[in-house]
DNA sequence: CAAAAAATGATAGGCGTCAATCATTATTCT
DNA sequence: AGAATAATGATTGACGCCTATCATTTTTTG
């Protein structure tokens, strides 16, 4: 009944030990008459190689990093939150985790940081939400060195990385329209969205994905041009606001990007108040929801993301190929649905 | 640089082996300033088990069950699938895992089925949507046994199992009824509700939360009774389309339970269209948002559901206690974040 | 057919921990 | 103090696999 070890394997394939160990780890100067035998051995017995034993004897140990952009972001904050206690917690499983945290929007301090993983010998790395063209060089030097590379919530140059973890940021936009589109239950609307830069891939994606939607689906509904605010919140606030003076017909507001604080007051001082979506549950966004100021914060639910990033990383390292998992998907949160509390007060005051 | 082992430990605390090994494994004997010596010790060198070492050593394998409802049912299915490719993947990891379907509603069946469990020796049991008074006198004894139990999907009366994996069904109905309200877009409405039974709790939490949010928030919509359909989806269809045909005014409908084919097949029929909201994301609603019949499927995320029991599992049969997780929040898909294929193809494959 | 090359066998030490044994040293009690 | 008890030390053989070495056999080649 126990597990048929690899000893078992070489006896039921009529080899020794040595030639079996010779084909599970690709040695070569083996027969192909053996390597069948023992494959078909193997087979046979149902032989699953025993990893923990494996890492034991050749003594590995996963040496992880993530690059994580510097800053008081409350997104960010609570990436480095779940990365903590899940690294924490897989200290037993021989994994050793860095943050290396990077000036947010520095080239050269990115560079430096992704050339700095080169040196130390790193098995995986995790890059989080950064994205430049002046990557490519490291990039690829790691690549080279056969680190492993996934692109944690921004994704990164297709071909410098194994694999993304992240929501596909076009389908956000488009399930925003949707849900405001719903919200005028077929009636008229106008709508003002604001954005980071369209510099941003996500953000120009989640503008792309939002008007796809409106114009094909909403034709009732109106889309005024986009607002930048460099994400920041002051800026929000004082486009947010000038926003509602100007138009008084405003059904609606979307923000892609960042800042929504300065949203939140906007709104929070607005006599009327728009129907609102944003992006990214953080302590501020949850609170407003709970107010009543925000209807809906898309998110990308980062604690899924990084446990993610561990089984994907490690199988990566490991040469297991990357699992098949579900597609994330960007989690739609409203006021009874928050994780936390249960049971918020009912609204009171009725709008949209 | 090398992580300090139990020997270095030792080393370090001025004691044996011996003596740090009796103080991890809380073999007794030992004298306090000893205990003190060793915990000082692992502390100052942040000494963690390998417990890959350990594991392999005392030759653990985890022995686990899944409780399923046997049957057609196509969440159910997905459950099922999802959980044959966990399983699959853990097995490198010594996790061995049985699935044992029983008869859905047959008590005697559940019964047989957690007292067979009794015999084999199992090191923790997952018991996915079985309620039942019933199943008291066996998880008793499995427990006393030592066997670590989870609920998953549906939840066991809470002295009997160390964790529920699952959503608040509250929550996810009023999460519909928020939903739905929004559609009316200040609107008057008219709301028919489907259920499978009353006494089918997640059901009648469902609704509870739906109407609670419902009268509290939105009075201008009505609601009818709620239909009882059995989760037929036969009968679910002539209820459906009989109150579409008395209701001309109908402007909603949400199906708490099953049958949903039976829900699509009427509303296809239909020469208006509610809005509707319905549960778990299987082929034919997804297909049915698809193409518009439905407006929104609210799922459980059985993948993330069973990645978790396995996690919790074996947190608990290591002692380690539950992980804290964030809560599984239901999701919410309308067409736009419709997950691609269920299992996406793997990113790269390379066999071991 | 002998020599070179390739394949195979046999075996051993180590990875970190567990579990056990036996001998030795401290501590407590009468 | 001496005996009984408690605590500690020292050591060992698994567990399953990796890695390496060296001897032996088989196959290929000229």
């Amino acid at each position: 009944m126990a597990s048929p070890t690899l000893s078992d394997v070489a006896q039921a394939a009529g080899v020794s030990y040595a030639t079996a160990d010779r084909v599970v780890n690709k040695r070569g100067n083996v027969a192909e008459k053996s390597i069948r035998k023992v494959r078909d051995a193997m087979a046979a017995l149902g032989y699953v190689r025993n990893v923990a034993a494996a890492n034991l004897s050749r003594g590995r140990v996963y040496r992880l990093a993530f690059l994580i952009p510097l800053g008081p972001n409350a997104f960010f904050n609570r990436i480095r939150d779940h990365l903590k206690i899940t690294a924490e917690r897989l200290q037993t499983e021989q994994i050793r985790v860095e943050i290396i945290e990077v000036a947010a929007f520095g080239v050269e301090d990115m560079q430096a940081g992704l050339t700095a993983l080169l040196e130390q010998d790193f098995d995986g790395v995790a890059i989080v939400g950064l994205k430049s063209a002046a990557l490519e060089q490291p990039l690829a030097a790691l690549r080279q060195k056969g680190v492993a590379i996934v692109g944690l919530v921004s994704d990164l140059p297709i071909d410098y990385r194994s694999a993304y973890i992240g929501i596909d940021n076009r389908v956000a936009g488009r399930t925003a329209a949707r849900l405001i589109g719903m919200a005028h239950g077929g009636g008229k609307g106008l709508v003002q969205t604001f954005a980071g830069a369209l510099a941003a891939h996500d953000h120009a994606e989640r503008l792309a994905g939002f008007q796809e939607v409106i114009t094909a689906d909403f034709p009732k509904i109106a889309l005024l041009n986009p607002l930048m605010t460099k994400d920041a919140a002051a800026v929000v606030q004082s486009q947010a606001s000038a926003a509602l003076a100007q138009h008084p017909d405003l059904t609606a507001v979307y923000n892609v990007g960042a800042g929504n604080s300065g949203l939140i007051a906007a709104l929070t001082l607005a006599p009327r108040k728009p129907f609102c979506v944003v992006h990214e549950l953080v302590p501020h966004t949850r609170k407003a929801v709970e107010a009543g100021h925000i209807d809906i914060v898309i998110d990308q639910r980062p604690d899924v993301e990084i446990n993610r990033a561990f089984s994907v990383l490690r199988a990566l390292i490991d040469e297991q190929g990357v699992p098949r998992m579900p597609e994330l998907v960007p989690t739609i949160y409203l006021r009874d649905n928050l994780p936390g509390a249960p049971f918020p007060e009912t609204m009171k005051d009725k709008t949209t």
